[in-house]
Order: C-alpha cells, then sequence, then structure tokens
DNA sequence: GCTGTCTATTGACAATCTGTCAATAAGCAC
DNA sequence: GTGCTTATTGACAGATTGTCAATAGACAGC
C-alpha cells in the first residue's frame, strides 16, 4: 500500500540502529505471518519507511528473512549463554533446561519461528537452526562431550541419540509453551525438566551397551 | 519459460488421473524445493501442461501445496494403516515402529516435505500435519487411550509426554534417515526401534507417578 | 468416415510482488 | 547560511500469481 512512512517527513537514522530496528520488527512479525505472505510493502509500511530501505540494507527478501532468523538465534543463545557460562548452585543441567523452557514460555512466537518457520525454506536457514540446536543441546546435555567428531557432532549411534533427545525436548517445549498459553492444566516448568532429562538415560544405554556395534559386537 | 507443453499437441486426460498426476509431480517438487523458490511456470513445465490448467485444478499455488501435502501425508498413513490393521506376530508396536522407519528412510524427501517443509506456512498446513502426527502416535504407542479427550488428544500431562516422545522418533527417524542417506555407519531399523521404544516408560513414569498432580498429591 | 457436442486445456491479460538505481533531502561541519 | 555526506526515497523493470474467454481433443450419433 502506502510506499510512504506512516508520516511526516523521512526520518534519517544511524544504520545500525535502523537495521536493529528492522530486525525487532521482522522477528516480530515473521513470528505471525510465514515468509510468502508476508510482503515487503507489509514490513516497510509497518516499520515506517520506504520498500526500497529494506533491500538497501538486506539485499533481498531472503536476506532479510536469513538475518531476522539470525537475531532469533542469537537472542536464545545469548540467554542460554548467560547461565551456561554461570553456573549456579544445583543441577546446572536442570537449570539450562528450566532456562530454556522459561525463554520457550516467554518468546513462544519468536521460538517458533526459529525452530519451525525457517526450516523448509532454505538450506541455508536450516544451517542456523542446526547449529543453534546443536549447542542448545550440547549446553543441556553436556554428557555428550564424547565422541564429537571434527565439526562438533557426534558420531552415528551416539548423534543418534542426542538428537532422539533434542527432538523430545523441542516438541514438549512448544506443545507446553501452547497449553500454558491456552491455560490448560499442565506441568509446571520444573517437573517437565524433570521428564525431560528423564528420558536422556534411556536413550543413552540403547546406544552405549546394547547396540553391540562396537565392544560387544 | 515455456508455457507450452515440452512437445507435440495438447493431451486430454481424465481429471482425476491428471489431478493424481500433478500431486505426484507436486510430491517430487516439493520434496526439493521450498514453497517460495519453485515457482507455477516451473511445475507447469515439469507436468507439460500449462500454468493455467493448474490454476484451474487447485485455485491457487497455496491450494496445490495443501493438496500436495494431504497426498504425502495419506501415504503415510495408508503406509502404517496396512500395519496396523493386520497386527503380525510378535510386537506390534515395535512393528509399527519399524514400518514407520522403513517409510521414513525410503521417502526421506517425502517425509521431510510433510513434517517440516509445511510448517510455518500455513495454519490449515500446520492441521494436516498435526493430526497425521498424532494417528501414527496412537497407532505406535497404543498405551495412549487413557485419557483421550473428544477431540481425540490426551490431557494436558499425558499428552505432553506422549508429544515429547513423538519429537523424539521424528528427529531420530530424520536423523537416521540421513545419516544412511551419507553412508554414516548407525543403528540398524530393529535396534533404532528398540531405543525409541525404550524412552517411552521413561516419559510415562514422569507423568503418571511421579506428577503429584492427581493421586499421589 | 463425417459432424456436433462437451469440456479439458490453453494463452493472452490484469494485478501484485520483488529487486534496481538515479535522484533527493536530512543532518552535520564550517 | 552554505556545502557536503549519505540515508532515504520513488519511479521503473522484470518476474510471478491469478483470471477468463477462446480453443481444440475425444467421443457419440449418424
Amino acid at each position: 500500500m502506502a510506499t510512504h512512512p506512516t508520516s511526516g517527513p523521512r526520518q534519517r537514522r544511524n544504520p545500525a540502529e535502523r537495521r536493529a530496528h528492522l530486525l525487532e520488527i521482522g522477528v516480530e512479525l515473521f513470528g505471525e505471518c510465514s515468509f510468502d505472505q508476508l510482503s515487503t510493502d507489509q514490513i516497510a509500511e509497518r516499520a515506517g519507511i520506504s520498500r526500497g530501505l529494506l533491500f538497501h540494507y538486506f539485499g533481498s527478501k531472503r536476506g532479510y528473512y536469513v538475518a531476522v532468523i539470525q537475531e532469533a538465534a542469537a537472542r536464545l543463545l545469548e540467554r542460554s549463554a548467560a547461565v551456561h557460562d554461570s553456573p549456579a548452585a544445583g543441577d546446572p543441567q536442570r537449570a539450562q533446561l528450566e532456562i530454556f523452557l522459561g525463554f520457550v514460555e516467554e518468546n513462544a512466537g519468536l521460538y517458533t519461528l526459529l525452530m519451525r518457520g525457517g526450516v523448509g525454506v532454505d538450506r541455508q536457514i536450516q544451517a542456523i537452526v542446526d547449529e543453534s540446536r546443536d549447542i542448545l543441546a550440547r549446553r543441556a546435555a553436556p554428557w555428550s562431550k564424547a565422541g564429537n567428531d571434527s565439526r562438533g557432532h557426534g558420531v552415528g549411534p551416539e548423534r543418534l541419540a542426542l538428537v532422539a533427545w533434542t527432538g523430545a525436548v523441542e516438541a514438549a517445549a512448544l506443545e507446553w509453551a501452547d497449553q500454558r498459553h491456552r491455560r490448560i492444566d499442565t506441568l509446571d516448568r520444573r517437573l517437565l525438566a524433570e521428564l525431560l532429562i528423564g528420558m536422556l538415560p534411556s536413550a543413552l544405554r540403547s546406544t552405549s551397551t546394547s547396540t553391540l556395534l562396537e565392544e560387544t559386537a
């Protein structure tokens, strides 16, 4: 619609500030609409700028989307790192999980955007999501330090167990956030963390002792 | 490019047959490209028809995509039902899981399309994916019959455990298929099924006995 | 084999969207 | 106030989705 700012004369800003503002808006908008349902016209109008400026900063609509996903990932990882680097008393693993769940609850839209919205859109985005996932998983499950290959991933069977557990965490977190959002009676954060941690040993046991792949063969 | 069929005169077909053919092609193409990266021009050219015909059958590009996703879901459910309805000897639960893994391995693109590609694109598609997921989960984990609400879903905490386990199965299946595709040494189908089944009790235990939500409170 | 009818299929057209770029004006130094 | 830098714009080109009256392939009746 309006290619023009909502009102008044053009507003000249510091590029870094402008860029940050656009990313802020992107996180918000892409948390509600999908990539193809959101036009650059809408984005520009919401930001109070011309469409041309969006392309000036991000090159293409997809470039903008990638930057937004990266921003979302950075926020999640930053929050997680705060706990990881200053291990509080008690069980750091559960603390990490609870922090994670808290983040998902508070930023359900952002998290959904990051873990679900970007997938299937682009290889580049898939890479960002996968890397974030791996970092989070390794923080929440430090035992996985054993057997990482050069790219920081575990080898076959072991990685499989970690991926399975990560999938459980993600799916549960999304469902849990949704249930709380809809005010459905469900587990509290601590119990959910316990449930998820409880699933870890069974995954591990299968790959390390009963697989017959390495020693017991 | 060519709005025209690749060669020769126009080919007149039975509508049902034509529609099926288009869905076939859609499953193939959307397994490789994302929604916005695949133009209706490309689809039409690949199908050897005009772009107009695609819109005649499906109304819009999005309508076509929804139909393709539904087709993918139907194929997966059909395959699963074949095992579900004729319970072979032994453990039907593991059989169901192994069938599922076999399907994922053979149709990795299709499965990825169904579970990942559609998410974040549309509420309608999200509904299709969620429903397929639930049906599969209930077939693979028949114990979940207890405590379904009117919409066929479990209530809060119990559903949470099922969702968590389902997430583990999905993530593991995708990773496993990818590892095998890249010829990485990993678990065989039977062991992966055991690993996943092994994760189930720990999920259940947490919600039913230690949650303090119902009896033990 | 010829003709007419039905409808699957087309191709041209309108509307919308992404991406480009020279022109413009906002803010700052002097 | 004047001039310079550059963030910002708006008009434009190319591509893409969606519409619809016109077209032609197949089959029935003769």
